[in-house]
DNA sequence: TTAGGTTTCG
């Protein structure tokens, strides 16, 4: 290794330099002493850009600042790289960033009268058996609840939510991540990069992230954490006892027994303090109408119009269900015809739009795919009789739509390879296109799909996409404890209120802050005709700014109506501009009157006025439109 | 710059 990592605590090597290197003073720095076995460290100042010689081999100029000898003049040094180990150091170098060069070449510095540097410059190489170490600094980790507006950290997290990355309208891809720490705060980060290898690699909830160098910021009064210069992550699995191997972009990371432990910690707490979903949905287990995370294998794409493109893929798994296959032209499909054929029972068509049609088209057939929250749509039944479900990767990233890429590393990669090489091949080509559900049983229309829906959700189905990070809770535990709490539950649902939408709006009056409900049909009606209602009074009739007309109906009850036309300067309106006033009519009556009329408004007499009914039925009816006092 | 978590409506 050209360029190694060692760390420092306090001048002491932690995982040590070899034992026969010893450190070297700038001012032992002369020709004429031996420099064989000894290092010199310093503190990057000034970097130039990578270039080439005549030769074509490769160079790279740092200075380094000698830190021990800070007060004296001339206490930097050019160090020269050349060859490979000038590219790799070209990478990782940064402007304060500590450095240790052993096994150099000291030489008469042509430069030294210009730049004011160190009367001689250290070569190195591989060639000449240089080693270049990058002493890592001592790394603060701050939990959540200490960030600062303004400021650029370094922090660890669990990813409580996150969307894959994706193309944002500007020049990168963007990457949405909240991570919540044993402290309990959520830090939702925005994350972009030009380079989608740059940006997190997180593949599920409860992957624990380090982020180095991060900017705080606060957003909506809160804090936001954004990516700053030579922002970089580390991402790990989240799960209890696996391996801690990091995933991430950077050619040189630390990562010490320390760093080991904090992952470790993190998980165990995470284990208890955040609920991870259970196993990864499957096609076999999937339900109309819900939401869904899908590992899956792509097995052919094909473009459908400008905002769509369609995704042919396989989990091993058959859905219970008839799917839809969505009509595309054959020479527009991708992917190995004779597969596609062997597999056509097994594969579902996911229809992706908008802002995923990108991304989904530079996707490489038989690569591994987790798709983020695809939606199963029922549809009705076609021309043959036949419904089907529907998959949608809708457009947007709400609830981290998207699709991500995950390596043949990825554990649950390494599981789904293995189901899909199981799989037969030849047994799979015999099976009936049918689903089956359609074998055993007549599955041809809507009602069929709707009762074997109504079977299937007599058992718990209905799935909760938010407050994973709750675990579930029994109802008797929630009664016995005191309140305000937060929890999850998992219940049958005995009865429900409101029973009607409209019940679930209140009259509310502002003087006396009282609360009624909205009266339904049949409470509208008692108030139109109940005891309050006296007969028309016909000494109230035609005024100088209404005429009325009154009539009794012929049925036994001899009903007294009256409707009052409301003039408007004096002069009566069409029908579609009149405003009446009614007494003595039925809900019925009004309603239909509220079809012709432009407003109704319900009254009762009394000895010497018209006035309004109780103000919990509607004042004033205009069309379907009802104002409640 | 971009997005700034809280499902489309094809």
């Amino acid at each position: 290794m050209p360029v190694q990592l060692l760390k420092i605590i306090k001048g002491k090597s932690e995982t040590p330099l070899p034992s026969y290197l010893q450190k070297e003073d700038l001012k032992h720095l002369q020709e004429g002493f031996d420099h064989t076995n000894k290092y010199f460290q310093g503190i990057v100042i000034l970097s130039y850009p990578l270039t080439k010689l005549g030769d074509g081999t490769d160079f790279f100029k740092v200075v380094l600042q000698d830190l021990d000898n800070s007060c004296s003049r001339n206490n930097s040094i050019n160090i020269l790289i050349y060859g490979k180990m000038a590219e790799d150091c070209a990478k990782v170098i940064r402007h304060g960033d500590t450095f240790v060069v052993a096994g150099f070449k000291l030489a008469k510095s042509p430069t030294a009268k210009e730049d004011g540097r160190h009367g001689c410059h250290l070569e190195v190489s591989e060639e000449a058996g240089s080693a270049i170490y990058s002493v890592a600094p001592k790394y603060v980790y701050t939990p959540l609840n200490h960030l600062k507006d303004g400021t650029i950290v370094n922090l660890y997290g669990v990813v409580k939510f996150f969307k894959p990355p994706y193309v944002s309208k500007g020049t990168d891809y963007c990457s949405v991540v909240t991570l919540v720490d044993p402290t309990n705060v959520k830090l939702t980060c925005t994350l972009f990069n030009g380079n989608l290898d740059s940006l997190p690699k997180i593949y599920k909830i409860g992957d624990i992230v380090r982020f180095h160098r991060i900017k705080i910021r606060e957003y909506n009064g809160q804090m936001q954490g954004i990516t700053s210069v030579g922002f970089a992550s580390l991402t790990f699995d989240g799960t209890v006892g696996a391996p801690v191997v990091p995933r991430t972009s950077s050619k040189v990371y630390t990562f010490m027994d320390e760093e080991q432990k904090t992952i470790e910690e993190l998980r165990v707490w995470a284990a208890s303090n955040l609920s991870i979903s259970g196993p990864a949905a499957k096609l076999s287990g999937v339900q109309p109408m819900l939401f869904f995370d899908l590992t899956c294998q792509l097995v052919g794409k094909a473009k459908v119009d400008g905002s769509s493109f369609l995704l042919k893929v396989w989990d091993g798994t058959k859905c219970p269900y008839p799917t839809w296959k969505v009509p595309v032209e054959a020479k527009d499909l991708e992917g190995e015809k004779v597969l596609l054929h062997q597999l056509r029972n097994l594969t579902v068509d996911i229809l992706v739009y908008d802002n995923h049609v990108q991304l989904a088209k530079s996707l490489k057939i038989g690569s591994f795919l987790r798709i983020y929250s695809i939606h199963t749509k029922q549809a009705n039944a076609d021309d043959e009789g036949v419904s089907h479900i529907e998959f949608h990767l809708h457009g947007g990233t709400c609830y981290g739509r998207g699709i991500g890429v995950l390596p043949e590393s990825n554990p649950d990669v390494k599981e789904l390879k293995a189901f899909l090489e199981s799989v037969d091949l030849a047994d799979c080509e015999n099976m009936e296109s049918m689903s089956s559900v359609e074998l055993d049983g007549t599955f041809n229309n809507v009602t069929d799909l709707e009762s074997h829906l109504q079977r299937c959700q007599q058992l718990s189905v209905t799935v909760l996409t938010d407050h994973q990070d709750l675990n579930n809770t029994e109802l008797k535990t929630i009664l016995n404890s005191t309140a305000p709490q937060q929890y999850r539950i998992r219940a049958k649902l005995r009865t429900y209120k409101p029973q009607k939408l409209y019940q679930s709006i209140k009259l509310h009056c502002s003087k006396c802050n009282s609360l009624r409900e909205v009266p339904d049909g049949d409470d509208f009606d008692f108030i139109l005709q109940g005891p309050g209602v006296t007969a028309p009074n016909p000494e109230l009739h035609n005024t100088s700014w209404y005429d009325s007309v009154m009539w009794t109906t012929q049925d036994q009850k001899q009903r007294k109506i009256a409707i009052h036309f409301v003039k408007h300067d004096e002069m009566l309106q069409q029908p579609e501009d009149t405003l009446l006033m009614i007494e003595g009519g039925t809900l019925k009556e009004v309603w239909k009157l509220t079809k012709r009329f432009k407003c109704i408004i319900p009254v009762r007499s009394t000895e010497d006025d018209l006035e309004l009914l109780d103000l919990s039925a509607p004042f004033l009816l205009q069309g379907n439109i009802k104002y409640y006092g």
